[in-house]
DNA sequence: CTAGGGTTAG
C-alpha cells in the first residue's frame, strides 16, 4: 500500500482554466481516496497538510470529505475535526450538518445546538431534512424538553411536518423525556407510518413503564398487518421482562419463529435477559449455548443471572470463560456480590480484577466496591479506592460522588464525606440526599435540615429518598416539631406523596419522644396499610417508654405481617424484663425455643490497616485473643474503680444484641472490638467499629467511660446510626 | 456523500 510519509507531488494552487477541474483531476481523486484509507490521525493530518499546500482543501467538496473523515474515523477527535471545520472558508450545508451530527453523538450534545444556532446566524443556509434528526438527537441526549419543542416548532414551520424520519426522531425524543403523551400525539399524526414509527412508540411505552400500552400497540400493529422486525420484538420482550411474565416470554419466542423474524444478537440478548429476569436461568442457558454469536452483553447477562441466584461458583466459571474479559463482566459479579450482602466477596473479586491485565476498573466497578466498603465500614479500602479514582483522573459524576459520600459517612468519617460533597461542581438529588443521610446518621439533625434548605435554594427538587433522610435526621436528633412540619409539607409543598417509609419515620419520631398516643392515632389515620416497619417503630418506642400493653399489640401486629421477624419477640421479651414481668419472659423464651426462632448473632468488626477483624460475643478466635482479654480485664478494673456498676437488670434481659447463652455483658462483641482497638491502633487515631445490631445500653455506657478514661475517640456504627464517643459523652446524647 | 427505533451492569 502507499505510505503517506512519502511526499506527494505538489500541485499548483490555481489550475489554469484549460486544465481539468479540481474534481476530475486524477491526482486529486487519488488524494481524496487516500482519506478513506488513513488509519491514524497522523496520516489524516498529512493528507490535510497536502491538501492545504495544493489548494485542494479550498474546494468545498474536497474539504467536506476530509472533514467527514475527521468526524467519523475511530482514531480521530472532535477537537481536530473542529479545527478542520474552522479552516473551511465557506462550509456548505452538508458540512454544517456533519458537524452537528458529530456533536450530537458526542459527550457534548449541547455543542450541536450551539453550532446549529451559529449556522442560522452565519451561513446562508436553512436547515434541511437531514439537519433535524441530528439536532433532535442532541436534544434527546440533553433530555431538554423545551429545546426539543422549539425544534419541533421549527420542523412544522419549515414544512417538514410530514417527514417520517423527522417525526420518528420526535417520538423518540418525547418518549425519552418521559412525555409519552406528546410522543403518542406525534405518532398518531404520522400519515404514513413505517416500522420505525411503531418501534419507537412501542419502546417509548416500555421505557416509560407503560407495558400494557406497549403490548396493546404491538397488537394494533399486527391488526394493521404491519410486519414487526427484530427491533419490535426487542421492545415487546423488554416489556415482558419488566412484567416478569415467563409464559408470555415463551409465546414471544414461538411468535418470532413462526413469523420468520431473524434472531440477531441484540434480540437473542434481550431474550436471554427475559429468561433470567423471569426466573428461568435454565432456558437462558439453553439459548446461550445455541447462540452462534455472543458478545459482552450475553456473557454479562448470564453471570448476573447466576450470581443473583446465589450460584456464585457457576457465575465465576462464566466469568473465567469469557473470551475477552471486559470490565462489564467483572462488574456483573462484583455488583451481584455487593447487592446480595456479600461485600467481602465483592472486594475479593475487585482485587482479582486489579491483578488481571485484561480489564481495568471503571466507574461502575467503583460504585459497587464503594458500596461494599460502606457495608463493611472498611474505610482504608474505601480511601484506597478513592485514591485510585483520583489516579485514573476519573471525573466524579453524581453517581460516584454519591457512593463516596455514602462510603465515608458509613465508615464514620463525616468530614471526608463533607469534603467530597463540597468539592464537586454538580450535585443532583442523590448527591444532596446522601449528604443529608450522612449528617442524619451522625446525629447532626440541624445540619441535615440546613442542607435540605440549601438544596432547595440550589433548585434541586427533593424526592421520596430525600424526605426519608430528612425525617430520619429529625428522628435521630429528637426534632419532633420539625419532623411533623416536613411530613405535612411533603405533598402540598414539594409534591412528594408520603410512602410507608415516611409514615414509619413519623411513628418513630413521635414514639421516641413519648408521644405514644399520638403515634397510635397517626397509624390509625394512615391512608395506606401500615407495614411491619411502622409497627416495629412503635414497638421500639414502647421499649423506651416501658409500655407493655401497647408493645404486645404492636408485636402481634408485626408478627402477623412478618411471622419470621425474630427481633420482635426479642424486643418484647426485653420490655417484659425491663418492667420485671419475669413470667412473661420465660414464657416467651419457651415459645421461641419451640418455634426454633433464632436471632441473628451479634458481631462487631474493626478495620486495621486495610484488614477487617470481626468479633462475636465471647469470641476467642482472634490471634491476639489473650491480649484482648487482659486489656478487657484492665478496662473492667478501671471502670470499677471509677465507680461504674454494671446494670444488673440488663444482665437478666434477653439482650437483643447477643446470643442467649452469652449474656455476660462484659463479653459483648463491641467491647472486644474496643479492647482490640485500644491495643492495635495509635492513641491519636479514633477507634472505628461497625456492629450489625444495635448497641446495648451497658456497652453504650462503657464506651462513653472508656472514651474518657483512655482519652480516646470511639466511633461506633450500629444498625441504625453512629455513636461518637469522646470525653465521656456520646453524639447521640443518649437518644437512640 | 448525511437521517429515525433495540439488549447487560447501579
Amino acid at each position: 500500500m502507499e505510505t503517506l510519509s512519502t511526499p506527494l507531488v505538489s500541485l499548483p494552487i490555481q489550475a489554469n482554466p484549460e486544465a481539468p477541474t479540481i474534481k476530475n483531476n486524477n491526482r486529486n481523486r487519488l488524494v481524496l481516496s487516500l482519506i478513506d484509507r488513513c488509519i491514524s490521525l497522523k496520516q489524516l493530518k498529512q493528507v490535510h497538510a497536502h491538501m492545504l499546500r495544493t489548494g485542494l482543501f479550498f474546494d468545498a467538496y474536497s474539504a467536506s470529505k476530509l472533514f467527514t473523515a475527521s468526524t467519523l474515523s475511530p482514531f480521530s477527535s472532535l477537537e481536530y475535526a473542529r479545527k478542520v471545520f474552522d479552516e473551511i472558508p465557506e462550509p456548505n450545508l452538508y458540512t454544517w450538518n456533519t458537524l452537528i451530527r458529530a456533536y450530537s453523538w458526542s459527550l457534548e450534545p449541547g455543542e450541536s445546538v450551539k453550532i446549529f444556532l451559529r449556522m442560522l446566524c452565519e451561513s446562508p443556509y436553512f436547515p434541511n431534512k437531514f439537519t433535524f434528526p441530528f439536532i433532535i438527537k442532541a436534544a434527546t441526549k440533553l433530555s431538554r424538553l423545551g429545546v426539543g419543542q422549539v425544534f419541533h416548532g421549527l420542523v412544522v414551520k419549515s414544512s417538514f411536518g410530514d417527514d417520517v424520519f423527522i417525526l420518528n426522531s420526535l417520538i423518540h425524543f418525547y418518549a425519552s423525556c418521559g412525555n409519552l403523551d406528546f410522543a403518542y400525539r406525534v405518532f398518531v399524526r404520522i400519515a404514513v407510518k413505517d416500522v420505525v414509527s411503531w418501534n419507537s412508540m412501542i419502546s417509548g411505552f416500555v421505557q416509560g413503564g407503560c407495558f400494557d400500552k406497549a403490548l396493546e400497540l404491538f397488537r394494533e400493529m399486527e391488526a394493521e398487518n404491519f410486519k414487526p422486525n427484530a427491533v419490535t420484538m426487542v421492545g415487546v420482550l423488554s416489556a415482558c421482562t419488566k412484567m416478569k411474565d415467563l409464559e408470555f416470554g415463551r409465546w414471544i419466542r414461538s411468535y418470532i419463529e413462526q413469523n420468520g423474524i431473524k434472531m440477531d444478537l441484540t434480540l437473542s440478548n434481550a431474550m436471554l435477559d427475559m429468561y433470567v429476569k423471569c426466573g428461568s436461568v435454565e432456558d437462558a442457558k439453553i439459548l446461550f449455548d445455541k447462540m452462534e454469536e455472543k458478545d459482552i452483553v450475553s456473557w454479562t447477562t448470564m453471570i448476573d443471572g447466576y450470581a443473583k441466584l446465589g450460584e456464585y461458583d457457576v457465575a465465576k466459571s462464566f466469568l473465567d470463560a469469557v473470551p475477552r474479559q471486559e470490565t462489564a463482566t467483572w462488574n456483573a459479579l462484583i455488583s451481584a456480590y455487593d447487592q446480595n450482602g456479600k461485600p467481602q466477596e465483592a472486594l475479593a473479586i475487585f482485587r482479582q480484577l486489579q491483578l488481571s491485565k485484561n480489564a481495568n476498573p471503571d466507574e461502575l466497578t467503583f460504585v459497587s466496591t464503594l458500596s461494599s466498603c460502606a457495608q463493611l465500614g472498611a474505610m482504608d479500602v474505601g480511601e484506597w479506592i478513592h485514591e485510585n479514582i483520583k489516579k485514573q483522573r476519573m471525573k466524579l459524576n453524581c453517581h460516584l460522588t454519591t457512593s463516596l459520600i455514602d462510603m465515608y459517612s458509613k465508615c464514620g468519617n463525616l468530614e471526608k464525606a463533607l469534603d467530597v460533597f463540597h468539592s464537586v461542581e454538580r450535585r443532583d438529588v442523590f448527591v444532596w440526599s446522601s449528604m443529608i443521610a450522612g449528617l442524619a446518621m451522625h446525629g447532626r439533625g440541624r445540619a441535615a435540615i440546613d442542607l435540605f434548605y440549601r438544596m432547595h435554594e440550589a433548585k434541586v427538587k427533593p424526592n421520596a429518598v430525600t424526605f426519608t433522610n430528612v425525617l430520619c435526621a429529625c428522628s435521630h436528633s429528637g426534632l419532633v416539631e420539625e419532623g411533623r412540619m416536613f411530613f405535612n409539607q411533603m405533598e402540598p409543598v414539594y409534591g412528594v406523596v408520603p410512602g410507608v417509609k415516611h409514615y414509619a419515620c413519623m411513628v418513630d419520631i413521635l414514639g421516641r419522644t413519648g408521644l405514644l398516643e399520638e403515634a397510635v392515632e397517626f397509624i390509625e389515620k394512615m391512608p395506606i396499610t401500615p407495614s411491619g416497619s411502622v409497627w416495629g417503630a412503635l414497638l421500639g418506642a414502647c421499649k423506651i417508654h416501658e409500655n407493655v400493653e401497647l408493645a404486645e399489640q404492636a408485636c402481634s401486629q408485626l408478627l402477623e405481617l412478618e411471622p419470621e421477624n425474630d427481633g420482635a419477640l426479642v424486643l418484647l421479651s426485653n420490655i417484659y424484663a425491663k418492667t420485671g414481668k419475669w413470667d412473661n419472659v420465660s414464657e416467651l423464651r419457651k415459645r421461641m425455643r419451640v418455634s426454633g426462632l433464632q436471632k441473628e448473632r451479634g458481631w462487631s468488626s474493626m478495620e486495621v490497616n486495610g484488614t477487617l477483624h470481626k468479633f462475636l460475643a465471647a469470641d476467642n478466635s482472634h490471634p491476639l485473643s489473650k491480649e484482648i482479654y487482659s486489656k478487657l480485664d484492665e478496662i473492667v478494673a478501671k471502670l470499677k474503680s471509677s465507680g461504674h456498676v454494671t446494670n444488673k437488670s440488663l444482665l437478666l434481659q434477653l439482650i437483643d444484641e447477643e446470643d442467649m447463652k452469652e449474656q455476660a455483658l462484659n463479653l459483648h462483641s463491641e467491647k472486644l472490638a474496643i479492647a482490640f482497638g485500644l491495643i492495635s491502633t495509635s492513641p491519636s487515631q479514633p477507634i472505628r467499629i461497625v456492629k450489625n445490631l444495635r448497641v446495648c445500653g451497658d456497652c453504650h455506657t462503657v464506651a462513653k467511660l472508656i472514651s474518657k478514661l483512655y482519652n480516646r475517640e470511639i466511633l461506633l456504627r450500629d444498625r441504625y446510626r453512629f455513636h461518637h464517643f469522646s470525653g465521656g459523652n456520646c453524639s447521640c446524647m443518649d437518644y437512640w
